[in-house]
DNA sequence: AGAGTAATCCAAAACGTTTTGAATGTCAAG
DNA sequence: CTTGACATTCAAAACGTTTTGGATTACTCT
């Protein structure tokens, strides 16, 4: 029998109305008649029920986030961070957040719709990909949604991103000044859009370097730290050799540090390797992993202040922000 | 302006009612007039409004979940398993998965708190602790729950959770056939209900081999890849020096094999390492750490499946439900 | 004394669904 | 022809909250 308006009313002898209006802040309220039932409500132990809430508003107070789990042995230090930073700004700003787990793919808009229906007020999308059916889908309906990832040619949303491209160039730049002019980069999927700018930044850093492009030096990972050591074991395969190995995010970069060290070779001192996103792993791996900072806590909060900004009709200074990532420094390059 | 039974009822003429009996599946509806209602919902794309169904039927369909984040470089490839299983199993029981982020601390309870109100019907708690204050509140409101984690003598109520005791007898069984006899263990913090029995089976492998057990073999670390590297090193520093060390959890595994290396030692050969849990990151380690596999996405799916039949009044064949782990020997120890 | 204003309180509608307890029409049996 | 049973459809209540548009009373000013 859960404590309602009516039994506060009952218990104080004014009406529904008058309770409502008292715990709802409205000046019309005698004070005395205000602290009574506040004291009541108190006392009673009373929680407003959400469905009755969000039927008469009209409004769920609930973001979505539907982290793309690959499979049982999913593993993402990335998205740890991520929900932690949304998590704790949800709950800073009284909203709720319904988790989904659904990997690209024909059940993935389902997983979206699924959300829909009056259970949200916005999502966050993560790994925006080149013309994402996902961004098609909700600009379709309306449903106010914030990226983390950035926006192609052919898509224009609110996001917020590091910039890959200025990043990876700072990595590149890192390493020629070390010395190297061979560097193998595992890039992240072709098709998510943050990809595109980490393989310009690579580059454009090589060509500013007077280091030609060279494709065969380029191998797609899944993000994954096993696509990271297979791709560490085709760039040492390479002849002539190389001697540095960036990745596209951390998670691989240490998967290809563990085929280096396979391959007998001394992590930092005969193969440089570089990744991205500095998870907390990279600072606790062995050598520990230079890598680029993008502030994934942070930005998790940011994207979720945004959309909740979006839901709340209130304007955006920025509606699309792009971090400078911060190279940082360690043992894994020398 | 969303479509409702409203706009369905004047599109084809019915009531409400009959609408909503028809998309219900009521037997009192004239199946011509049942073949009609469902292609006009599917034609203009109708969603049932959850917070309406969620009112009426007092049911919210919703399970939560508080993952304890304890700050922004939270990273632990546990709850990206447990959450891919809860939230895999949730969607397809039909349900919404709250997830929440809050580490132990005096805010705990206001997380849980946060939940009620009609906003789920159940929780998953997980990590629990002796006279764990989640599971006193839990059990004081009648919210139905089920706990990846044991419970202690104080505390009573449905769980899943692998047998940390038996676990930890084979592991240090396996060392001690390999020759060790002086082995060290970095263990879980001491007031998590697992911590101690898996600290149980240590002791008691020991003691069936002849070996005493000495407290100073063991060191209580947090769960992190931190507190596993610094337990490494005061257990690094004991005289006459170990030839094994063990760890509650991978994670700290991970990071006693960081020191264990960083002090010049070669894993599996000078120190044997093993850990507990089988997170994907052990498979991949250098070299790949031997370990007591928990299936945490199948005890994820399992104990969402649990509470959803608590909620909906389904008995359980089995009320607590300890697993067997699996030694997964690997390089780690030789 | 009367009129106007302010303070305080409340009835009822509304949100969208589900369910109950009907109403209505048709058909068959007596 | 009448009655009862069955099939099909529907009005309204209910869930718990918020908000609107009042009602009532007291006080002040003319």
């Amino acid at each position: 029998m859960p404590v309602t308006l009516k039994t506060i009313a009952q218990k104080t002898g004014f009406s529904i109305t008058t309770v409502s209006r008292a715990l709802g802040g409205y000046d019309d309220v005698a004070e005395s008649t205000r602290q009574l039932i506040l004291e009541t409500a108190q006392a009673l132990g009373y929680q407003p029920n959400a469905a009755a809430q969000r039927l008469k508003r009209l409004r769920a107070n609930t973001i979505g986030l539907i982290i793309p789990t690959f499979g049982p042995r999913f593993s993402d230090p990335f998205f740890s961070e991520l929900l932690a930073g949304i998590g704790n700004q949800s709950a800073e700003r009284q909203f709720d957040l319904l988790v989904g787990t659904q990997a690209p793919g024909p059940n993935e808009i389902d997983a979206y719709r699924r959300m829909e229906s009056g259970r949200v007020d916005g999502l966050i999308v993560v790994r925006t990909r080149q013309n994402d059916v996902r961004i098609y889908h909700l600009q379709e309906t309306g449903m106010p949604f914030v990226a983390f990832g950035r926006c192609d040619e052919a898509q224009d949303f609110p996001y917020v991103d590091v910039d890959g491209e200025v990043g990876m160039q700072k990595m590149v730049q890192h390493l020629v000044d070390l010395g190297h002019r061979r560097i193998g980069y595992i890039a992240p999927p072709p098709e998510l859009n943050f990809s595109q700018h980490r393989i310009a930044g690579y580059a454009t850093a090589l060509k500013m370097n007077g280091i030609p492009y060279d494709a065969a030096l380029v191998i797609y990972g899944d993000l994954t730290q096993q696509s990271g050591a297979a791709g560490a074991v085709y760039l040492l395969g390479i002849d002539p050799p190389l001697t540095a190995i960036l990745a596209g995010n951390d998670t691989m970069a240490l998967g290809a540090m563990s085929t280096v060290r396979e391959r007998g070779f001394v992590v930092g001192k005969d193969i440089a390797v570089g990744g991205f996103d500095d998870v907390p792993d990279a600072e606790y791996a062995h050598p520990p992993l230079t890598t680029l900072r993008q502030p994934i806590y942070d930005i998790g909060r940011q994207t979720c202040d945004m959309l909740i900004n979006i839901i709340q009709g209130i304007p955006l200074s920025e509606i699309q922000v792009l971090l400078e990532p911060e190279l940082i420094i360690r043992k894994s390059t020398g």
